[in-house]
DNA sequence: CAAAAAACTTGCAAAATCTATCAATTTCTA
DNA sequence: TAGAAATTGATAGATTTTGCAAGTTTTTTG
């Protein structure tokens, strides 16, 4: 087996068990200790892990919502089924905002041709959309986010409040009766912009963002006019969410 | 066997497994070590694949990317050595504007993390860089135009014309001593705005492009500092230009 | 609080792998 | 078909990776 992946097993092992001794990881992959050690400490500077007494730990992304990688698998059923539900929301020859993020990217998948006009500050969304010439995509400009593939900075927000759109696609890090928050501050200008410039606005959140408190609050429940979530999300939000004006779809 | 038929399952080979080791491709397409060595080294330039120590490795699959690049194999060879020799004029620390078309896209994978900030409108540049941490890659706003991956329309002008780079790096459809010109007409404001926002500016061209005229004209030959082509192209013209002072580069 | 245990870092030599080169073979071209 | 050009496999020297051991730091335990 190659160093390379090597490194790509510890990596997912640590995915699943969240905390791994070295000796697990050096019975798992067939190395020394000496080897797992070198590995954790590359894949520390990578950022994926961080290195502890005994072992190594995932670096909980906090929201996984916005580390971006074509190779995320958490909860790919339920986002799938999430992104399957809002597209049938969306009706032909819409212009519709797709955020940043798994689960906005997931909706953008099951869009098919329907959207006449797409407005995205996402470089996957805009990848996936690149060479379908039934579709208008619009990308606005600013700084990539290095890993996320998000389009940041003033040049972003700039262009984005320059834009109109039917329908926002969004999603978040976590949602509360307090509202949706998010855990890259960064971003949150971006959406608050892409928040006024539709007139009708769609949160995805799957049930790990359910009763999840980010680090900067992004917006109040009030301004959210359809949530769709999966069926395992705490059936008592969903209720308070309900009496509060907002549309949930469950998604099965 | 022939040696295209054997990189292709090589290729396949990798989609299948994501790692492979030397011996494990060797044996599975018959041929020496050395031989899958050159092969591997010849399919990472094309960027389906990349080596790694003792074996190769799938890039992932993002089959939401551009592969605009990787399906171009017209004068790869060409294109990668003006690619090489144009990142070799760029210094440390600059800031440079990569213009789309795929000329000036193997410029960026030769470019490493030696510029310091990075302004394109090229969706496949933008995510060669996506996930480099040591560039700050500025994205021009605009409109996809379809298959080529490149942002265009009013948005990426205005953009651009707010930013400025030490050095610009394009590409082209021609060039005679009339200048420069290009087939699509959706770039050539954009072009010009590139040409406005930097102090030097490098054509890459390889010779197929020599003594050729597109339909429309983007800039004289006396806008041109250099020009970097390869080998075959045409000594008169080439003479010509330098006489215009304009530096001529033979990669090789 | 200090001794013992476990884990970490550093330096080093062995092993594996890489690059560059060259001769042999195959393929192309005139 | 002879000679040129390209491809292939093998080899030697450089480079990288790996496992180990000595010495240091951190954590646990009595």
């Amino acid at each position: 087996m190659q160093a390379e992946e090597r490194q790509f097993l510890i990596e997912q092992h640590l995915q699943k068990v969240e905390f791994a001794s070295l000796e697990e990881l050096s019975e798992k992959v067939d190395v020394s200790i000496s080897t797992v050690r070198r590995d954790l400490t590359l894949l520390e500077t990578k950022g994926t892990i961080r290195r502890t007494h005994g072992g190594a730990r995932l670096i909980t992304p906090k929201s996984d919502e916005f580390t971006f990688s074509a190779r995320d698998t958490h909860q790919l059923t339920e986002k799938d089924l999430i992104g399957h539900a809002a597209a049938s929301l969306i009706k032909p020859n819409q212009g519709v905002i797709i955020d940043a993020g798994t689960t906005a990217y997931h909706v953008a998948k099951h869009l098919g041709g329907k959207a006449s006009h797409i407005i995205t500050n996402s470089l996957p969304v805009a990848n996936h959309f690149g060479s379908d010439n039934s579709v208008e995509v619009l990308v606005t400009g600013g700084v990539i986010y290095p890993r996320l593939g998000v389009l940041v900075g003033p040049l972003a927000v700039e262009s984005l409040s320059m834009m109109h759109a039917d329908i926002a696609v969004m999603s978040g890090g976590g949602i509360t009766l307090d509202g949706v928050t998010n855990s890259h501050a960064l971003l949150i200008d971006i959406q608050r912009a892409m928040l006024k410039s539709a007139q009708h606005i769609i949160f995805c959140l799957d049930h790990t963002k359910f009763s999840r408190r980010s680090v900067s609050h992004l917006c109040e429940i009030s301004a959210i006019d359809t949530v769709v979530t999966d069926k395992q999300s705490p059936k008592v939000l969903v209720e308070q969410l309900k009496q509060s004006n907002t549309k949930v779809v469950i998604a099965e």
